[in-house]
DNA sequence: AAATATATATCAATATATTGATATAAGCAA
DNA sequence: TTGCTTATATCAATATATTGATATATATTT
């Protein structure tokens, strides 16, 4: 009666033990997502000691540092969209960037309701210090795997970040 | 003077060229985890809704409802290791967990110091009900992925803990 | 027995994170 | 112009998350 399961159906039918050896592996799989992500928030916040900076902060200076976004800066909404987090708490993380003077909300010449944030020099400055440390962290991180291996985990993270992301 | 680089070495010597590519592979690599992260605690404790239980709670549910410690319990210390959390944030998860009665302390017989998290009765029906929404979330997120392609990212997210775990 | 180490807990400060409700200003469309 | 939508901000409640300092009880070692 029901139409043949098509190959990326969200529930695809498996035999019973074919089923609980598939939960398993899922279960790892997700379960290493969680400790990877502890791990990337403590050891990357403890890696920018320096420069008394967390990981959330450090991804927003990432954004704002990249080459077509640096001179335009970003709007709040986009931002959201790329960091994926609440516009609650990206504004208080933004507050904290402008109290130490890394970022500034200018307003957005074609758009009235959007204020553009973006890096001051400041920022930038302390955004190419920060280089270093977070090339120290990638390397230490990545030893176990060969660069063939980092390509293709970055290609399988991309395709879960599309299954995650299903609003 | 310095000696050849091991292949697992933190800081392996690349050409210029060779590094900038590297670097961009790694810091995607990093931001997508990041992104992931995001993603499961945001739409995992959506997935949650009708227990109103968070990813961190349905983590230590998970931990103890493993067969070879349902009976016996975990210790904190073990817990933390297993989590990858701090000790005052976990306590702090825990006393959440005990309060809605889903989990209970009880003294060590081999260990007066020590302290065993074990999940009650209710604890237990609980994690056994969530095991639907969690299977139809693992479901939907790994729909973009071959059943190869999640041991293959299982194995590599293994690697990459081994790599960010280090003290 | 005394000193040391271990296991847990607690208190405080700070920074993320979510949802939900409300407010304000600006763009746009009927 | 009136009304709808969009973009941002703010306030509140709750739950993670970290570090650092302190306290207590038990175990182990000297």
């Amino acid at each position: 009666m029901s139409p043949p399961a098509a190959p990326s159906d969200a529930s695809p039918r498996r035999e019973p033990a074919a089923e609980a050896d598939w939960f398993e592996v899922a279960n790892r799989l997700f379960f290493r997502l969680y400790q990877c992500s502890n791990l990337l928030h403590k050891n990357g916040t403890r890696h920018m000691g320096d420069f008394g900076a967390t990981t959330q902060q450090w991804a927003v200076l990432g954004a704002l540092a990249r080459p077509l976004v640096a001179t335009k800066g970003m709007s709040v909404k986009d931002l959201i969209e790329f960091l994926l987090l609440s516009r609650q708490n990206l504004t208080a993380v933004l507050d904290r960037l402008e109290a130490r003077a890394w970022v500034e909300r200018v307003k957005d010449p074609e758009d009235g309701r959007s204020r553009l944030i973006r890096l001051t020099e400041d920022g930038n400055r302390t955004w190419q210090a920060m280089r270093g440390p977070i090339e120290a962290f990638y390397n230490q991180a990545l030893s176990p795997l060969t660069e063939a291996e980092q390509v293709v985990l970055v290609q399988l993270l991309d395709r879960l970040k599309g299954g995650l992301n299903v609003v």
